[in-house]
DNA sequence: GTCAACTATTTGTCTTGGACAATATGAATA
DNA sequence: TATTCATATTGTCCAAGACAAATAGTTGAC
């Protein structure tokens, strides 16, 4: 596999991976005709362990020091996220997306939310048993294919809902969108759920915008905030570089919220940008935004 | 605007950037206290716009070699296509796309699906309505925010009248996605609504899976066909290389089915893989299957 | 013992200029 | 009008060095 695809798969950069290579003597990849490095497979999945290992804090010295079976148990130190209250129902979510049980889940689903309500579904259900489905992909447990289907089902889930609620008029108006380069909308749906029950209006606007679209499509919907959404894959510069463009770019009474497990890694507040690592901490931010505003 | 931002407005690669300065002294940016480079935002608005023009087919070395009226003259060139007859409506659509009214495009489509039904509403209106829109974000009448407004509203749609239908038992089976490259889903979302209403059993798998998943999961899921959506933007080759991939490693009796304006300019055919460059297409190839396997 | 400030180390991104293969163009031929 | 072949174009990759931002470790004051 080509360090290109390998980019891709691991999310990350080329020059990471020269890099590595060049001063901790891993990967070390072959060589095709032209010189140019191929990673063999378990190469890569050896990277996208430790990068999953890295965004949970660890540094990539420490981590490409190890070896295979030292990573393994460094893994699972954290496979098992002490029992919270209803910890064998996500061990049960777990094991009918694996088998590919796609009327069973999307029953489960259904009744869940009905059962609990969209702000507890989102929180306590759906957000820890994407982390879940994120480890045990890590884990090799189970692939993409799996995560696919859970993806759509989970994606109709949210449409149907939504479609099913009355036109909005709330506020505050919300953009919801994500920039170039990250392509993972379930975040976006969440959201859309959660600030449209607490009578927000949000417009979501599907994923991978460029700047310049995102600050214009904020001046024609007249939107009081843009929120913006992360995945773990996302560089964490690239992240706190394009907030940074988007707030010197948008009028300074729009706000700006970053969410997602992918802006947890930025350490350093931004000017101007709310983050919002947790879905709880949204309900922060409308909050102080009806108080500031007085609506 | 440094490099790394002006890889994600622009969608040119570093690299790109960086040889076409030293190629084609164009463009040629300030450079920060560190040596860096540093781009304007007049040089960033004529790349997107290089990349425009680029994406319809002009070569980088002559627009590079252009100043700046001859660009916008060659921005011109395709700016009238002559309205067909019946097209009448067709424009009115593409007025309410360009003046971001959401409401009143919903309500119109939710019209126009109830009068002509799904099958020509798919064909006679949609089908055309997308290639409209490309043609107009080309000639730079409507930016990604429009395109992503009206793809949003077009995918609440599909999916809110899904949601409605009876569940699914038919045959054939039919999995739907696209290959790792490809992440536009309305073609997918398209072709499941066709499905759904031909009593076929559509599994829709959401973009962007790796071959080897796409035959793990026609294994699982036990489908009669795999049908994969090319949009413009994927190189050919990729496509035609993608699909003899995929004839080698998928079971003989799986049919494959490609679609989408990608595939049409596919010459030589594939030995296994029918091509379904129109919708209407689709129809011929879910006739043959029932009368071959007699159901 | 806790917190702040300072120094050292780690780490990712950017730099240059050269190389090469995949693709597109254009000319010659069947 | 098609095919084939030579030529030109063009994006990606490589190497090794440099530097600043972030993090860890250490010291000193309270």
């Amino acid at each position: 596999m080509p360090i290109a695809s390998v980019e891709r798969e691991t999310g990350l950069s080329k020059d990471t991976l020269r890099v590595w290579e060049r001063r901790y003597g891993f990967p070390t990849p072959e060589r095709d005709a032209k010189g140019e490095r191929l990673y063999t497979p378990v190469q890569v999945r050896r990277l996208v362990q430790i990068k999953r290992l890295m965004d949970r804090g660890h540094r990539p010295g420490k981590l490409l020091a190890l070896d295979e079976p030292s990573l393994r148990a460094l893994d699972d130190t954290h496979a098992t996220p002490l029992s919270a209250p209803g910890e064998a129902q996500l061990d049960n979510w777990l094991q009918l997306v694996k088998s590919h049980d796609s009327e069973a889940l999307q029953r489960q689903f259904y009744r869940e939310l009905a059962k609990r309500g969209m702000p507890r579904f989102v929180q306590d259900t759906i957000a820890p048993l994407i982390a879940r489905i994120g480890e045990a992909w890590s884990r090799n447990e189970l692939g993409i294919f799996e995560e696919h289907l859970f993806s759509q089902h989970l994606k109709k889930l949210f449409r149907t809902t939504l479609a099913n609620l009355p036109p909005q008029v709330g506020s505050p108006r919300v953009l919801l969108t994500t920039l170039s380069g990250e392509e993972h909308t379930l975040g976006l749906l969440m959201v859309e759920a959660l600030l449209v029950v607490e009578d927000a209006y949000p417009v979501l606007l599907g994923p991978q915008t460029p700047i310049g679209e995102i600050v214009r499509a904020a001046n024609v919907k007249q939107v009081d905030a843009v929120c913006l959404s992360f995945s773990v894959a996302y560089p964490t510069t690239l992240a706190a570089q394009g907030l940074r463009d988007l707030r010197q770019m948008l009028p300074g009474d729009t706000e700006i919220w970053a969410g997602g497990y992918g802006i947890k890694s930025i350490r350093k507040p931004i000017e101007g940008v709310c983050l919002v690592p947790e879905f709880q901490d949204l309900y922060d931010c409308l909050a102080r935004w009806r108080v500031e505003t007085g609506s």
